[in-house]
DNA sequence: AAAATTACCACATATTTCTGTAGTGTCTCC
DNA sequence: GGAGACACTACAGAAATATGTGGTAATTTT
C-alpha cells in the first residue's frame, strides 16, 4: 500500500514508456524497474494518453514506439519536443525502418532502439541517452551522416548542377546581387543571369529564394560554413 | 623476400593509414595485418604522401588522423572524397575534439575513432565502416543528430524567430511572392512585408535568398519535407 | 562542311523586392 | 492614464529580379 504509485525520486532516472504492445511495454517496465538507479514512472499504450497525463514533465527519458495507433511515434516526438524541448526521447521499432527512424530523429528523437535488443542493451541505451549520447545502430548513424554530406544522390541526373552553376548558386545563397556575383565570378551581369536561368530550369524553380532552398535541401551547395 | 610489398587481394579488406605519429601508425599496421581478412596497403605520415601514391585507389577503408602536419585531416578528407567520392574514410583523433570531428564528418568521413580504443574496437570500427555503418561514439552521434534538428540552440536569443516569422520564412523558402504569402497567412501584403523586415533584422540579412539560406543553415525552418 | 550545341553577352520590360516613413488599434507596465 | 511595445496596415520610390528575345564565338556532332 505504500507503493501504490511510483514516487519521483531525484536520485533516480525517470523513464516513461509509450508502446502499444502490452507484452513489450510490461517487459521493459519490469526490466527497468529492476534497476536500482532507474524506474518507469508510467507506461502508456498511446501518445495521446502520455500527453494527457503529467508524467512526461517529470520524465528524464521517454522511450517511444515508432509505430503507434492514433498519433504516430513521429508525430509524438514532434509534439513532446514542442512542449518540452529538452526532453530526451528514444525511438523503438520492430522493423529496421530507416526512413521512419530517420524522420523521427529529425523531429527530435536522440536515438534509436531496436525492439529485439537485449536487456543490457536496453539499459545501456537509456543511460547513454541520458548522459548526452545517442544510442543507435551504426547503419542508422551512417544514414544520418550521409544526410549531412554533399550532393546525396539526386534522383534525376538532369537536376545536377555543373561547377559554374553550383558556384553561382553558392553566391545566391549568400544574398549577393547579380552584379556582385558578376564581379566574383568574372562574368558579365547578364552572364550571371544566363546561369541563374539555367539553375532555375534544372531546379524547377523561379526565384532566388526557392533555388537556394532547393539547393540547400538537396545538398547541392554547402550547408555549413 | 616474397612479401616485399603487400599484394592487393580481392578477398581482403584493404586499409590505408594516414597518421603522423610513427608509433601509432606502426601499431595499427601491425594489428590490422595480423587479421586474416584485412591488410594495410601502406601507411603514410601525411595526406600529401598518401595522395601522391596510388594506394588510395585500391583502398577499401582509409583511416586518417585528424591532426596532421601540412594538409589537415579535414582537408584531406575533402580532397580524397573529391577524387574518390565513394571512398570510406574513418577519422582518428587523440582529443575528443567535437568541432573537428564534426567538421570531418561533414566533409565526407563516415565515422570517428578515438586513438585510445582497444585493438578489437579498432578492427570492429573498420569492419563497421566497410559494411556500410558509421563507427562513432554516442556523444558524437548526439552532436550529429542535434545538427539535424530544429533550432538547435542559437547563440544570440535575439535571432530567434517567433511563430509567425518562422511561418513566413517557410513560405519565403518555398519561393512564394509577398502576395502569395499574404493569401496563405491571411495578412495584407504589407503585413507580410512587416514580418519580413523583422526577419531580416533578426537574421542580419537583407534579401530573401540570404534569409532562406540562414534560416536553413541555422535550422530555423525545416530542412526536410 | 553544315548543323547543332554550349557558354556567354546584351537589351528590354514587367514584376517583385527592399526600405523608409507613417498610421492604427491593442496590450502591458508603471 | 500616459508611455511604450507590438502586430499589422498603408504608400511610395529606388533597386533588383525574372524572363523573353536575340546575338556571337567556340566546340562538337553528324
Amino acid at each position: 500500500m505504500s507503493a501504490d504509485k511510483p514516487q519521483t525520486e531525484s536520485t533516480q532516472l525517470n523513464v516513461v514508456i509509450v508502446e502499444d504492445n502490452r507484452y513489450m511495454r510490461e517487459s521493459w517496465q519490469t526490466i527497468i524497474n529492476f534497476e536500482r538507479d532507474m524506474r518507469v514512472l508510467e507506461a502508456f499504450p498511446t501518445c495521446e494518453a502520455a500527453l494527457q497525463s503529467h508524467m512526461l514533465e517529470e520524465a528524464d527519458v521517454v522511450i517511444m514506439d515508432i509505430d503507434l495507433p492514433g498519433m504516430s511515434g513521429i508525430e509524438g516526438v514532434r509534439e513532446i519536443r514542442q512542449r518540452f524541448p529538452k526532453k530526451t526521447i528514444i525511438m523503438a521499432t520492430v522493423f529496421e525502418d530507416d526512413q521512419h527512424v530517420f524522420s523521427a530523429l529529425q523531429n527530435g528523437a536522440v536515438g534509436y532502439l531496436s525492439k529485439k535488443i537485449s536487456t543490457s542493451e536496453l539499459l545501456e541505451a537509456i543511460r547513454t541517452a541520458h548522459n548526452g549520447g545517442s544510442p543507435m545502430s551504426p547503419a542508422i548513424a551512417r544514414k544520418v551522416i550521409e544526410s549531412l554530406q554533399f550532393h546525396t544522390a539526386s534522383k534525376n541526373p538532369e537536376s545536377i548542377l555543373n561547377d559554374r552553376e553550383r558556384d553561382v548558386l553558392e553566391h545566391l545563397a549568400d544574398g549577393k546581387s547579380y552584379s556582385a556575383i558578376a564581379k566574383a565570378t568574372f562574368l558579365s551581369v547578364d552572364g550571371v543571369g544566363y546561369h541563374i536561368r539555367n539553375i532555375y530550369e534544372k531546379l524547377q524553380v523561379n526565384s532566388r529564394a526557392e533555388a537556394v532552398s532547393v539547393g540547400l535541401k538537396k545538398r547541392l551547395i554547402r550547408l555549413f560554413r
